[in-house]
DNA sequence: CCCTCGACGTTATACGTAAAACCTAAAGGC
DNA sequence: GCCTTTAGGTTTTACGTATAACGTCGAGGG
């Protein structure tokens, strides 16, 4: 029923109402109201004016403010899932930043798996300045590259930065892997298993060059890799058929991030091996996980909310016109009880 | 330094750019890319438009589209914290629906804990249409409630519908504490610690009435209550310290979340107490967590995509002033390992 | 006494889009 | 032959804001 429409229309105050209001122009009530008014406006004038707007619950409309300056103040984050507690803290740091700036952040979780959605980036759009990008959501990424927006990406390969208005920042992963490398080598550990994402992108794929590189020069070091999609139950089935076909059973497994971790732990459980004792297990992003199994993980701890600030303030340097520095920003290996020596052999 | 500016501002095409490259008026770009041709202008003139927009990568501006149409067909959802799985799912759902009616949706996670931030809706406001919120974000709620903007509330209070342009939609969370509460009654405990959300919010509020009710006609029924912040660390704290009362020990704790089921997890396991055995744990909301821990987590299942379809539904009611009808979705209680019959006091 | 200058505003304009109102020419009806 | 209709557009306007450009009035200086 479109028939039945309510003559008392309440459409929303203008600033022109305010003007009229105030007995001011229009002119005035945007000087007043955007802080510009020094020297301009009798103080008087002025509070009769914010008077007015607060009188008439008065909002000044976005999308006319967007359309007059040109830009919007927004940007965008993209994540490649909602429920990495991970990106939240990205979140939270790059929001902060944002703030002392003015700017708004708005969050787009990228469609996770189901194929390249039509358009992924198109309906979450609102009008944006710019925007920030997690590695893994590549294909959300494409779509967005082609909208000529600046752009910066969060831990990607910073040896190509290819277009302009694109920058990269990074956590050190690498230092990380040869962090969590050398405490198994230092453990006695020779087996490993290296329970892989099977979504590649810059941030997995150092994992297993440096855990390679690291063991390239120990006698008997031997690594399997086995790829899982990034959820505990894909990971307990990849970890149990690694764990179960007939070749030497690895003394360590190290797993891409946190949840993988979980799912080797359920794995190892449903073979009847004890952690540490019969298998290590290390993750990596020490998300709350970490510390909810048992007994509890060995991990490497990520800066997220520093990770977040810098990303930010990388985009806002972009946008200024400016070339923001790049550094890769310092991790942390967290020993917990999830690794030992191994057996010896007997 | 401002000095250095280039003289080739490579500005974004507008449709007026598209119009002069086709050869048309700006007008005519408008109705071709708005797919309001038929009848008005030539297939020949239509293509040869969409070649001029696809040339120039034309993308047409947000922000004066909003201006102009008076709407942006964005909704804001706003969620407690984005570490919440089951609001990942919310998001999912909303979202679906939000892009079949041509809407995007976007994210505002309300800051968490610490106090009113000041105005801590406005730096996140995008130029937005309506606003579907949960009432565990109740801080940021008052906020929106003064722009005066179409709002649905997820899981309030029914009952309460003050504003006008305002709805609720609700999950069954009596029933679901009702099954909880029955199948623990029936496996024969009557001892109950109910390790209960701090923050207050109808949704928890529910979980408190209902237990009550349903034990209150149960002779020699007992419960205890005992508040905390819904993370794992703080469940934990909370639980040993109620366990370690001198009072009798119950035989079964219900959680408000299966966060809080977690930390009730480890508080049990640092008192040697074995899960079921001599302690019966229930979650609510069954996330993944629920099947990652040890034994598997018995705790009600909510529709959380269902939820969001229905929320962003309702809102796209709203919007087109309609009324929503109201039902409450149903839950289901999953039974796992975490709780058993409690031991006979010998 | 004229000119300048600062204080206090106002008027006018542009941002890019959508759509209502308008125009023109050719085809068709009677 | 004149009137109407329809296809195929164009001209114009409005959305609400920010700000550059422009007035105006009184005080003060020379």
């Amino acid at each position: 029923m479109t028939t039945g429409s309510d003559e008392t229309a309440p459409t929303r105050p203008t600033s022109r109402d305010v003007a009229r209001a105030a007995g001011v122009s229009q002119a005035a009530v945007s000087l007043v109201l955007g802080d510009k008014w020094r020297g301009r406006v009798a103080e008087a004038t002025a509070e009769r004016v914010r008077a007015a707007a607060r009188d008439l619950g008065y909002r000044p409309n976005l999308a006319a403010r967007n359309l007059r300056l040109g830009r919007t103040r927004t940007a965008l984050l993209v994540v490649p899932a909602l429920t990495n507690e991970f990106f939240a803290g990205v979140y939270t740091g790059a929001a902060r930043v944002a703030a002392e700036h003015g700017f708004g952040v708005v969050l787009y979780p990228s469609p996770e798996g189901t194929g390249p959605a039509r358009d992924p980036f198109d309906s979450a759009r609102a009008a944006l300045d710019g925007v920030l990008a997690s590695s893994m959501a590549s294909d959300a990424v494409a779509a967005i590259r082609g909208d000529g927006l600046p752009l910066v990406m969060l831990d990607s390969d910073p040896g190509e930065t290819p277009a302009t208005g694109t920058a990269t920042v990074n956590l050190d992963i690498a230092d990380g892997m040869r962090q969590v490398t050398d405490h198994l080598l230092t453990l006695g550990h020779r087996r490993f298993l290296h329970l892989a994402s099977a979504v590649s992108s810059w941030t997995f794929d150092v994992r297993a060059h440096e855990l390679a590189a690291r063991t390239a020069h120990v006698p008997s070091a031997d690594i399997r890799t086995v790829r899982s999609a990034l959820t505990v139950q894909a990971a307990r089935t990849a970890a149990h058929a690694a764990l179960t076909t007939p070749r030497p059973r690895p003394t360590a497994i190290v797993c891409d991030d946190d949840k993988l971790a979980t799912g080797a732990y359920k794995a190892a459980r449903g073979l009847g091996l004890r952690i540490p004792e019969d298998l290590s297990v290390t993750g990596f992003d020490d998300l709350s996980l970490a510390t909810a199994v048992e007994p509890e993980l060995t991990t490497v701890r990520l800066p997220a909310e520093l990770f977040g600030e810098r990303g930010m303030a990388a985009l806002l340097a972009v946008l200024d016109g400016r070339t923001p520095e790049t550094t890769a920003l310092p991790v942390e290996l967290v020993i917990r009880g999830s690794t030992a020596a191994p057996a010896p052999p007997s």
